[in-house]
RNA sequence: GCUCCCGUAGCUCAGUUGGAUAGAGCAACAGCCUUCUAAGCUGUGGGUCGCACGUUCAAGUCGUGCCGGGGGUACCA
């Protein structure tokens, strides 16, 4: 029996001791973990509560205290129940049955290294994340996307959930129209030319998402000079939203490139994906002529004739509710007939809920080394067989929180156009931009002027090329973990070594990304992020690592966690154990590592990943206390040697388990 | 102007949606490797939770008003 299943049964004695002894309905009944383990394991402050709803009932004044003493000795009744104290004001504690609760809780199920499987029939949800203009590499602020999208969809597993993973690619916008400008004006190449180009840099190990990099910002320059450039760029891009020519061909090599360098470095950071849609299907295959439709249809939008926005296609949407004089109308499609970004993503969300009526065409795009395939979208003809792609029940959507003024009005389109579904369907999941401090920028060669210096932080910007490189801190971490795992263990092979090298930065970077909460702007510091003390992703590995070479030992003698836990049962001197100060830690131990699927509920109904690593990390923190103050393998005493093995395991299945839902292997050894 | 977010220890951040004595990491100082891995552990110092009212058994958390910082308010995304 789970912690929460545990919880659930109480509640519900909570409830019914409500209705039948005071005559009062409880909707919600709270429950909360005691600030301390000697204050019990779940705790109730349902009494003073009840003291005012019986109070509004029956005009009778009780005592909390009173009434709590009438839910103890129900609670007390209870399975898994050990004894229920009335603290305080009127707290109700519940102190689990603990041998009871330690040989039967223990069970080994599966949990780590592979989530809670589900079922084919399962609820799908669809999460959009990383969404990377494909003209450039991507910066640790597109990994902060990525990492919260992959961490959450991985959540959303947890709980059971089908999950779709999207990574929309906008192959037709302006940001691809720049390079390609960048291309063929600056560097006077045709397609050829890049791709002898391209070449040529994977023969020298450069990668072409950092030679675009650098030439989008030189493009960036060049504007500010020359207006004749600028006109350029509405050529180009009008040339690649056309498609069949030349350019668009140029352009698509171009940003097919960046995509498959942009997944390799996710891929780095065990980010996966199932499909790629692209802008240029929503364009080709008339996603939004039929949104349009719709749209026209219902009413939604209309055709303005006059002032500002004439000849414009609008949709009316109050900026500020009670505020009827700055109601404005959000322009969808341009007096010049082509379609903005929001028009298209409410095309493309109706689809991702699948109420538009059309579908892409799909083929395979890449396949991981693990054999998992993703898939992108295409205007040619379909694969044989593709999987069914879209259609979620809700749909959560990474993006920044600097977009969420679109991000409203795409909601409220949608949900104009489906009310039956509604605007909860789609859920912006936003996050607070990474920035650089002033000085880090400066490390990174960028010049400030004193203005700059005196401001809290500096946004990163693709444009101007100010930002760190997601592969480049990949690389320093990777370098910096060798050198650690090098000077531990150099009798180990090269293969070995590189590969925790790389599990540490993987969980370095990540747990860094995590520990933020979503409206928390990162300032980025390269010392806090390049740091594997303290509260890092490096410090769980290490207790989970330590942990499990306990169980090494522990197999070469022949112990085994199930003989451990029919000792305890056997044995009720175990009741006497925990009653003494020592068993008291070891017990804290135990009732912490049992709060994983309590964490991960909560991470996933607060669409809040950083719950989880917090979680994950105070875990870690108690079992290197655990591991320091008790020497299992040595403890003399059999039944407290059970307890403390039975414990130990299921602290290592916890923070296995926490890790691998935030994309973070354990090392062999470290 | 309007609107959203933030303000908690020297620094960077948590704070279980209103609960028990406000917690971590970093930095500083003092200790701990003959013992399952010291990427660890222990201890010390460090707080007017931006300010002021209000709501109630109870406020870092909710409301109102200020102060300070940031984002958004495009026929960009």
């Amino acid at each position: 029996m789970t912690l929460i299943e545990i919880q659930e049964i109480l509640r519900e004695v909570v409830r019914t001791t409500a209705k039948n002894e005071f005559g009062v309905e409880l909707k919600q009944v709270a429950a909360e973990t005691p600030p301390k383990t000697e204050l019990g394991d779940i705790a109730f402050p349902v009494a003073f509560e009840l003291a005012k709803l019986i109070k509004q009932a029956t005009g009778e004044k009780k005592n909390p205290r009173e009434i709590a003493e009438v839910l103890r000795s129900k609670l007390s009744a209870a399975q898994m129940v050990g004894r229920v104290e009335v603290a305080g004001a009127g707290y109700l504690n519940v102190f689990f049955d603990r041998p009871t609760f330690l040989s039967a809780n223990a069970a080994a199920e599966p949990l780590p290294n592979e989530f809670r499987s589900s079922q084919p029939d399962a609820i799908k949800v669809c999460v959009e994340h990383t969404s990377v203009n494909p003209n450039k590499s991507a910066h640790i602020g597109h990994v902060r996307n990525s990492v919260l999208g992959d961490t959450f969809q991985r959540i959303l597993k947890a709980t059971g959930k089908r999950v779709e993973i999207q990574n929309y690619i906008d192959n037709t916008g302006v940001q691809v129209a720049d390079v390609v400008v960048g291309f063929i004006y600056l560097e006077n190449k045709d397609l050829a030319a890049i791709k002898d180009l391209d070449a040529q840099l994977k023969a020298v190990g450069k990668t072409f998402d950092y030679y675009c990099w650098d030439l989008y910002t030189k493009v960036g320059v060049e504007y500010q000079m020359s207006e004749e450039l600028k006109l350029k760029r509405a050529e180009v891009l009008h040339l690649i939203e056309e498609g069949g020519n030349p350019t668009a061909e140029l352009a698509d090599f171009v940003a097919t490139r960046n995509v498959e360098c942009i997944l390799d470095t996710m891929a780095r950071l065990s980010i996966q994906y199932d499909l790629l849609p692209r802008e240029s299907e929503i364009l080709h295959l008339h996603f939004w002529d039929r949104a349009f439709e719709q749209m026209k249809s219902l009413g939604v939008i209309h055709y303005e004739t006059e002032g500002k926005q004439a000849g414009c296609w609008v949709m009316p949407f109050e900026e500020h509710a009670g505020n009827d004089e700055n109601e404005t109308d959000k322009i969808l499609v341009r007096s010049n007939g082509t379609v903005t970004y929001t028009g298209k993503d409410i095309a493309y969300q109706m689809w991702k809920l699948g109420i538009l009526g059309l579908d892409f065409n799909y083929r395979p795009f890449h396949k991981y080394k693990d054999g998992h395939e993703v898939w992108i979208t295409t205007s040619d003809s379909n694969a044989s067989v593709h999987p069914a792609f879209g259609g979620g029940e809700t749909i959560y959507n990474v993006i920044d929180s600097r977009q969420s003024y679109p991000q409203d009005i795409v909601r409220k389109g949608v949900a104009a156009i489906s009310p039956e579904r509604g605007e909860k369907a789609s859920i912006h999941l936003s996050y607070e931009m990474v920035a650089l401090s002033p000085a880090a920028a400066e490390e990174l060669g960028f010049a400030m002027s004193d203005e700059d210096r005196k401001r809290p932080f500096i946004e990163m910007s693709g444009r101007k090329g100010l930002g760190v490189k997601a592969d480049d801190l990949i690389d320093r971490l990777e370098a910096n973990a060798l050198a650690e795992v090098e000077s531990r263990h150099a009798d180990s092979s090269e293969e070995v070594k590189n590969g925790i090298a790389h599990q540490l930065a993987v969980g370095a970077l990540r747990y860094f990304l995590l520990k933020f909460t979503r409206n928390t702007v990162i300032v980025f510091d390269f010392k806090e992020a390049l740091s594997f003390e303290g509260e890092t992703g490096c410090f769980c590995q290490y207790s989970a690592v330590r942990a499990n070479s306990i169980f090494r030992k522990l197999d070469e003698k022949g112990e085994t966690v199930d003989q451990c836990r029919e000792r305890i049962a056997e044995n009720a001197a175990t009741l006497e154990l925990f009653a003494t100060d020592a068993g008291s830690d070891i017990w804290s131990m135990a009732i912490l590592a049992s709060r994983l699927e309590e964490a991960i509920e909560q991470a996933a109904k607060q669409n809040e990943p950083a719950i989880l690593a917090k979680y994950t990390f105070t875990l870690a923190k108690a079992f290197n206390l655990f591991y320091h103050n008790h020497k299992i393998l040595i403890e003399p005493d059999e039944v407290k040697r059970a307890v403390l093995v039975v414990v130990a395991d299921m602290a290592r299945r916890s923070l296995t388990s926490a890790l691998a839902t935030m994309g973070i292997e354990v090392p062999e050894k470290m």
